[in-house]
DNA sequence: TAAAGATACGGACCAGTGGTCCGCTTTGCA
DNA sequence: TGCAAAGCGGACCACTGGTCCGTATCTTTA
């Protein structure tokens, strides 16, 4: 069944949309300050058009976070190391997480307002469960941990320390330097990892 | 100045507005199923009054939260171990955060309406400031921790590992049952305190 | 190129929310 | 008992996400 192309002018419409919708999260206030209606009358668009091509606000802003995070998802499926499927797991895990944190810190409004959308808790959106199940089984190739039982909240622990409303908190409100998180974070993963203090910042 | 004492029927009202939400949020469903207008009813009170004692819906739920973590707070701040002051500090990061999970996931209809309640992240709130500088200050008592300047991002990250939406995914989706997730969390942070992997639960 | 059929558009419209307001009742005090 | 003042409560407001359907646009076919 070969899928009808769209028409020019829906995806003409569509891109109009994604861009005043990352324009007007770019710019800074508070993401419930983003409206249905301000992100069609900035996209030159009516709100039934967001609503067809989206379904609801939940969706909208899944297929633009899905946008953002798709080089880094291809980057981590089939890239080089450190964030690639070739990495030893230590400096995978850190990478991971170190990669996460600053596209967490990069589109934080968009993943604040994301996260806190539509009542369904972040946890059950589709990059939630992969970055948890790809985390999870990189854990389990440590020595130790294969059948400790204990990636999996690992895992879960892990990834709710760059939480986007925690990451603003810390970023836009009390001023933490991109960097000085950074190498808390990298610090925290080898802590937990191997009990070791590595205070480096994970490298670009 | 000799503060004016409410009146019987403010009171009255108070109390019964408590009660309401409480089983509202007790019974079960979603956090945004409970609304002001609901709430107002099932104490069978005008909606104005709401507003007046309370302010906000987050102000509210705020109350209402605080009546609930007041006795925890005061085991915390003047009880006997494992909780209160006079704890070893590994033994008392533990308990800590093991009190803090078991609260979240008996109270986590309420917990998860507090933290998404009101646009403000819920790393403005009071309690929050309040628990995340008690953990800090008792993991710079921690052999190695005292200049170290980790303390905080990891109160941080410990704190995030029992968010409420995280405990409900956890409890209330995934059926991982109360005791397992103590269990889970206990040794998540002993193998961060000190890299051994104890995975005894901590004791009541 | 013209006409028709399908597809998408878009703004008026709806339901439900948090929050406000003000005439009326209750309370506490003299 | 009288009388301020404090408190009450439901009608009301602004605004949101979401729906609907007559209309404009596009694509295809003759």
């Amino acid at each position: 069944m070969p899928e009808p192309r769209s028409r020019r002018d829906a995806v003409r419409n569509r891109e109009a949309v994604f861009a005043a919708a990352d324009a007007l999260f770019a710019e800074g206030g508070s993401p419930e300050d983003v409206t249905m209606a301000g992100i069609a009358a900035a996209a030159g668009v009516g709100k039934g058009t967001l609503f067809r091509a989206f379904g609801d606000r939940a969706g909208l802003l899944r297929a633009l976070y899905g946008a953002r995070l798709e080089p880094l998802r291809e980057a981590v499926e089939t890239g080089p190391p450190p964030l690639g499927p070739g990495t030893p797991p230590r400096e995978r895990v850190r990478a991971l997480l170190d990669a996460a944190l600053c596209f967490k810190v990069d589109n934080r409004h968009l993943a604040l307002a994301l996260e806190e959308s539509g009542g369904a808790s972040p946890y059950a959106a589709d990059h939630y469960r992969s970055w948890h199940g790809l985390l999870k089984s990189v854990l389990e190739q440590l020595p130790g941990w294969a059948g400790s039982g204990h990636a999996s909240f690992t895992a879960h622990a892990l990834l709710a320390a760059v939480r986007a409303d925690l990451v603003e908190r810390l970023v836009g409100e009390d001023g933490v330097p991109r960097e000085e998180l950074r190498a808390q974070l990298g610090a925290h993963v080898a802590r937990l990892l191997d009990g070791a203090a590595d205070t480096r910042p994970a490298h670009d």
